[in-house]
DNA sequence: TAATGGGATTTTGTATACAGTCCCCGATCA
DNA sequence: TGATCGGGGACTGTATACAAAATCCCATTA
């Protein structure tokens, strides 16, 4: 093989690839539609054939790539209301989530989840918007454990990642992270209360969907 | 390579493999905790290694095996709690289904679920039980198609088939088939009423949950 | 001009080869 | 006796090779 473009030693090179061609897809660097030829992401990237095809197989799996036998594999196409469709799911998961967290939060995991509050407060102020994007994730990963329901979070994480790119991929621009109604998300779980934490989590879903749609509105 | 002892010409070997994997999986042929050895597996199926990775892949992504680097595959182990987390999830995914189903329900999906549910009634006089099984599926899966979003299409099947497994693991029996609550959502569905197709949905979950600790309690 | 046919090219599917790592097990030593 | 240190087998990770299918291109023909 030539040379490993990628660096990183360690961890397989399978992961390597997913991670990488998850990250084009998620970045638009590759669009909708576009067609993955093994062997030029294999050269690409500097590696074989198997580990590529074993991370497309994953994105297949995870819903970025549709592969067709025998006709390779593409960048997912979005059905044209794949971002409405999103929200009633999310609305109906993050209120859920939100609930179980409130249920069975703890001083611990009320102090993670304030932790990352604070940490992207502070990125907010540093003008750091690239890592507010992955403490928002972060934050909802938070919520996700607090939860203490490990397949919530398995199906919870993939479905925010989607999320992101569906709505840039509509939208064109990123979705908004509104810091405000997080903190007040955390409060309510922070407090136990079920009802209040479900209320506020669904919320902020439908304070996305409208910025969505206005978003769509201005081309 | 050896003969195919799978037959089965078209179709790449890899969904086969996939296929058959996760059936033994699902049918507890393959316990938990077990290793899947690529080369046992591969020579068992007649393979070579090649699609048996890959399938190890899409499983994996599934939530059906656990791959550590280095140390290979083995099927995923229960948190005890599964199944009761299953069904947090459940009702919340199957409620939001249901609804939506009965918004947008059609004359030509209302006679689609009416036929699954014809088929299951055939079946179950005449005490094709394995049969039976696979309708369940296919009647959760026409309301999700019912109710037109792709991504809660995408989610819920795999949960599905996941709650079959848990609930198959944890009670050591089969997870029974209420066709009345069956009928009585569809009847909500096709009437579009939201509400009650909801509270219906939900309530079919809370049936199952019930029978799962009684199970649980028998031992 | 548009449709068709066939061969070259591209690309996927599958198998095989080899290197590196992990793990068990037995021997050695404190 | 118990811990530690090889050594060898087992298994995974990655690369390469080859066969078969799909696609493309262009010449031929109606």
């Amino acid at each position: 093989m030539a040379d490993n473009t990628l660096g990183s030693n360690h961890r397989p090179l399978r992961d390597v690839v997913t991670t990488e061609l998850r990250r084009l897809i998620l970045e638009g660097k590759l669009t909708p539609g576009e067609r993955l030829v093994e062997d030029r992401i294999a050269e690409r990237l500097g590696v074989s054939r198997n580990p590529v095809r074993e991370a497309i197989r994953v994105l297949a799996a995870e819903g970025f790539v549709e592969v067709t036998p025998r006709r390779g594999a593409a960048v997912a196409r979005l059905p044209s209301d794949e971002a409405e469709e999103l929200f009633d799911v999310r609305m109906a998961l993050e209120g859920l989530t939100a609930r179980l967290s409130a249920r069975k939060v703890t001083p611990a995991s009320s102090a993670r989840l304030r932790a990352v509050l604070d940490s992207a407060r502070v990125a907010v102020d540093e003008g750091r918007l690239d890592q507010v994007a992955d403490l928002n994730t972060a934050f909802h990963a938070a919520v996700a454990e607090t939860a203490g329901n490990a397949y919530l979070s398995l199906v919870v994480g993939p479905m925010l990642r989607r999320a992101q790119w569906v709505f840039q991929q509509t939208a064109k621009h990123r979705a908004p992270h509104s810091w405000t109604e997080h903190l007040s998300l955390y409060q309510a779980i922070a407090e136990g209360d079920e009802a209040e934490a479900e209320a506020r989590a669904v919320a902020h879903v439908e304070a996305a969907r409208r910025s969505y749609l206005a978003a769509l509105a201005d081309g």
